[in-house]
DNA sequence: CCAATAGTGTCTGTTAGACAGTATTCC
DNA sequence: GGAATACTGTCTAACAGACACTATTGG
């Protein structure tokens, strides 16, 4: 076969993204879906995704950001690679590869029409390859979530330490004791309190309201030894 | 823009597989970069890489086990994807998608013509955006060495104890508590002994051989805590 | 027996978890 | 003052690192 300088219709492919987004609700991490307007799989729930265009995309992350705000009407939130999906039958129309991100947001605004925000762990079968794309998402976040910052980003700031405990914990399914989760907190030193702020949830003491770190809004801090759930 | 069932030249891409291939000589890590035969770039060194062809390649880690077969001669090493780039620049071609893939080998066979295997440390200029998608992969495969089984791909089975320390040490560029790392790797459990093997390397001692259970000859296995280096 | 490396037993320092105690709020 | 939750001090248990010890080879 020859591919000298040849960029023709034979090395040119279908080319997408998809974005797996996150956030908890119910004290359960829920994926946003979207129900299709468009064949193949028109009126099905998929993954929020479209074709990377290259005469507006200055790369695969920047699609991504299209699609968030396109589909799901969103600024910036935090947005990682995940992987790609690629291969004959993926998608019927023909081999096709997709570059996958997952986005976290915290606050998740009352769905509009056509979006659904289901449990992870209760999805229904999903188009193309979207169900094992989720899956693969959510191990990477319940992963990371054991030694990062990641899970930050699913919460609105600013917010409290026991707040930010309890997603922690619904993330990784299991108690986290709540001297260590401090100590943990406060090495990572990506926190920094508000000050003055406090945050009264009833009748106790108030808890102290924490930001992020600037440093620390695009990239992760990671713990030396995880946070042994 | 009409998206709809559109498959057409506009929604199809440059779409191509970049191999990084790494092993250990000298106690450095190495990374394998071809003299390029075409434009663009002919003459320059650069990873092995090439077109996705949808007819013969089942997905991208097809491809990226083709090019290894038909530029470095391969067989079926350890193989990871390691990330995708993208952009309008990165390729004179045109906007283009690189599926990337991580590589590890033990024994690197004399290199064949046009074949280089170049300190990871001390790269010249590569063409393309390869410079990144090295240091990309060299951060991901120090980053896995630091916490699971990755570093045995480097390995050639079987191997002795002493050895792997060898190799954990080369890669993390510190030394490790060998206690420690005799601890970690009983409680990996990936390995076994070979009954009655041993190497003996010298006016001393032999050690013993192991090799790879074969549960984990595909799948990393991971530790709880890290090596702790 | 000596030198050299392989491998083990055990002590010690560090770090995570348990638990109890103090702090602060609303009633 | 009581109830509830936020936060802290301190003991304990688990684990990594240091170090000394034994094991096994060639000379």
């Amino acid at each position: 076969m020859n591919t000298s300088t040849n960029s023709g219709a034979d090395h040119r492919l279908i080319c997408t993204v998809d974005v797996v987004l996150l956030t908890l609700r119910d004290a359960q991490l829920q994926v946003l879906l979207i129900k299709r307007e468009r064949e193949p799989f028109a009126g099905a729930l998929a993954l929020p995704g479209g074709y990377v265009h290259a005469s507006v995309d200055q790369d695969c992350a920047d699609a991504a950001r299209r699609v968030l705000r396109d589909k799901a009407g969103l600024p910036s939130p935090y947005l990682e690679q995940l992987a790609s999906f690629s291969g004959p039958a993926r998608d019927p129309r023909g081999w096709s590869v997709s570059v996958a991100y997952v986005a976290l947001v915290a606050a998740p605004q009352a769905p509009q029409p056509g979006q659904h925000w289901l449990p992870v762990d209760e999805l229904p079968q999903l188009p193309f390859d979207h169900g094992r794309i989720v899956a693969t998402a959510v191990d990477r976040v319940r992963n990371k979530s054991q030694y990062s910052s990641l899970p930050v980003h699913l919460c609105a700031e600013p917010f409290t330490l026991p707040q930010l405990h309890g997603i922690y914990e619904a993330l990784l399914g299991e108690p986290i004791n709540a001297v260590s989760f401090r100590r943990k907190m406060d090495e990572l030193g990506m926190l920094e309190p508000v000050p003055g702020a406090k945050l009264a949830q009833g009748p106790h003491r108030p808890a102290q309201l924490y930001r992020l770190r600037d440093e620390f809004r695009r990239t992760l801090s990671l713990a030396g030894r995880g946070l042994n759930a």
